[in-house]
DNA sequence: GGACTAACTGAACGTCGTTCAATTAAATAG
DNA sequence: CTATTTAATTGAACGACGTTCAGTTAGTCC
């Protein structure tokens, strides 16, 4: 067969992320696979390749739609100025949407690219947009000085909550309550501001 | 070819985890192959399926090896009493593995089992040995009767951990440092331990 | 020395990502 | 309107993967 036309390009690629999303929040990442994004949108799977790299350029194009949403999640929500309120009502919203769409939240991070390989410029900035969100939450604990702690104190946090959410949903944590991660978030991020309470930190960087 | 016993079966065990680790630690845990392993220490791909259930099994044989390395090196730093102090050497040779052994702090944390698949039990134990540690570095911020806190504590404080080298090895944090993990880490710490020195935290559950 | 057991092999199965010559429809030119 | 070019689409093919298992062989036991 040749030349079909039943979809424009940007028909076929919306399609394509469509499907391959389906099947993550369906059957988790592991189930997704080139020949079975092909067979949901009725092409075969060389047609994938005419629109995408290879899977992995794939994947990182349907996480940056996952990257969109949550920062639409996250930045809907206004801030009050009080660093504590506004940090929960974020982490409130985060921990939301992974309750949503677990399988979604797996891939963003479950999914690594083969060595060498980094990510492309576009996807780093949708990270650091929602960084944002959070230095500006946290902002009432910097002087406008210092706004490069403020930048290390944001990734510490995302990272760190990363890191709770990630081990617990792996099951990597022997963590005998249900609702764990929901908790242990809870507690980092309320020590994470009693430390920050203090006028100053020892040990940071450069000390 | 029929039986051979060029070696016992104990021996063809340690062979084997060997051999995978050797691939690993070369090439990374992309590498890592059933054929390659079987490759390498002369066998064919079947015996190695006499030794271990299948590949996942012995990803979780060998990552068991990294964890009691893990727990060697940490367990080798006797305690102060001053949780900056000893929390500083822990963290210090936990980042000192993770430098020496990338690719094996790698394997530990990006394997992931199919979806229903429980860790087993001894594994598990061996994660709780580590945070045991943890939890010993703590000590001096919680009196007796609040051990239950204390273990959240480690938790979050060892997830956290987790997150900060997870996400920069994994190039995931728009980070411009070249030794960031190291900087973010201490700042975690230093964060952490003020947060801990502050009598009463907000919104910790059940405080 | 014959029967039994257990180790070991290697071919085979089904799956995967990826490539590419061949085919065909649309787009363009004359 | 026809001929030519261009671009989309296919499906077979390639090499590699994890895993299985009938068959072969070497050690073990009586």
């Amino acid at each position: 067969m040749g030349r079909r036309s039943d979809h424009s390009r940007e028909e076929l690629y919306e399609m394509t992320v469509a499907a391959a999303r389906g099947i993550v929040e369906a059957h988790g990442f592991r189930a997704l696979t080139v020949r079975k994004i092909a067979d949901a949108i009725g092409y075969s799977p060389g047609t994938i390749y005419n629109l995408f790299d290879n899977l992995d350029d794939l994947i990182i194009r349907l996480n940056g739609g996952t990257l969109d949403e949550l920062f639409d999640r996250l930045s809907a929500i206004e801030g009050s100025g009080d660093p504590t309120l506004d940090l929960d009502r974020l982490l409130g919203a985060y921990l939301a949407y992974l309750d949503a769409h677990p399988s979604l939240w797996n891939l963003l991070f479950e999914h690594t690219r083969p060595e060498g390989q980094v990510l492309p410029k576009w996807y780093v900035d949708k990270v650091a947009n929602i960084l944002e969100l959070l230095e500006q939450a946290l902002s009432p604990h910097f002087p406008e000085d210092r706004a490069n702690e403020k930048r290390h104190a944001a990734r510490v946090l995302w990272a760190s909550l990363h890191g709770i959410c990630s081990l617990s949903q792996a099951g990597k944590l022997e963590v005998v309550t249900t609702q764990a991660p929901r908790e242990m978030a809870r507690l980092l991020v309320s020590i994470f501001l009693a430390g920050l309470k203090t006028p100053l930190a020892p040990n940071v960087p450069g000390r």
